[in-house]
DNA sequence: AGTTTAAGTCAGCGTTGTTGACATTCCAAG
DNA sequence: CTTGGAATGTCAACAACGCTGACTTAAACT
């Protein structure tokens, strides 16, 4: 019966566990979740003009104000002539406010002005709430485990800007 | 210094850990995670005229083989537009085979061909071998946790397709 | 038999990714 | 000071894959 594939894994140093079927099941288990993790903020941006990739850019620059481009297009992991389109709107927009560099001048730094930042805050308390319902739901022992598994998929370069972004929180 | 930050939450019925810091650090980590997640499979399908969503429909026919159209727009989440095109693609190219059914001539039942399963098991190995290797470095107990927490984050709908198809494991 | 409902198709559009070519601006090395 | 190269930005074209709207065909229901 089904309470059999209910069960948790075998803990200890079992690696038993590991069958294509449970792999098969964490593959899906990981699509199905990631679309309810981007489903509020979506739903949010519909009826604005803007898309993930507008999302992406926003967090990331209130991550990081002051960010350049190229540093930007490292993280994000797109070509230039993306996220250049879609800087373009959020500056014209008005939500993004791009300096030229002081130092280097052929740079530029970006910065959320406060109607960028205040989009940035409705969609993240939409997509915190979500993580934060999941995370009471499942406890904290599931949620150490989650993050564990989760840095260890990254690519290595992911997880170098991940811990980059980690190490330079507030 | 940054080992402060290194430290597994507090375990225990201790809810403190789900500061909004926390919280975007695991927003964070799913989106880099998720790029490595999917990483693979692009690659392989990038050199062929397909992406993800030829992935994703040659996983769900794989897995639920005779499976209708509307039952798989149901488990996708798309259009039966968007659906389709990848669909016409697949059974042009002999990856997926459609049959009337029986019952209900108006049903179309879906099969991989033996090419269309040779691509299946080629990507899922990819994906498979990803999520085998996070799985070891994380261990049995982290496992457990992530799974917990990935459930807990899909919809409610999206974990009603979950289930089902677990459920229906071989 | 005629209407409604369901499944699937076709046409067209928007977002967001890609390449390629190219201009501009500027730092830094010779 | 000139030149090479790096960083940025733009234009154009294209592909993948979402979407809506209009349509055909088949089944089901009055």
């Amino acid at each position: 019966m089904a309470d059999g594939r209910m069960m948790a894994p075998p803990s200890g140093e079992s690696l038993l566990f590991l069958t294509d079927e449970h792999l098969r099941q964490a593959i899906e288990a990981m699509f199905f979740a990631y679309r309810g993790f981007t489903a509020d903020p979506d739903r949010i941006l519909a009826d604005m003009a803007y898309g993930r990739a507008h999302h992406r850019a926003i967090h990331f620059i209130n991550r990081a104000p002051g960010t350049t481009v190229n540093n930007l297009l490292n993280i994000l992991g797109v070509t230039k002539q993306s996220l250049n389109r879609v800087l373009r709107t959020l500056i014209a927009d008005g939500l993004v406010q791009s300096r030229v560099g002081r130092n280097d001048k052929r740079e530029r730094h970006l910065f959320l002005t406060d109607e960028g930042r205040a989009l940035e805050q409705k969609l993240s308390d939409a997509q915190r709430a979500r993580m934060r319902m999941a995370f009471r739901t499942a406890g904290p022992e599931a949620v150490a485990g989650f993050r564990t598994v989760l840095e260890a998929m990254m690519d290595p370069e992911m997880r170098e800007s991940f811990d980059r972004l980690r190490d330079s929180a507030p």
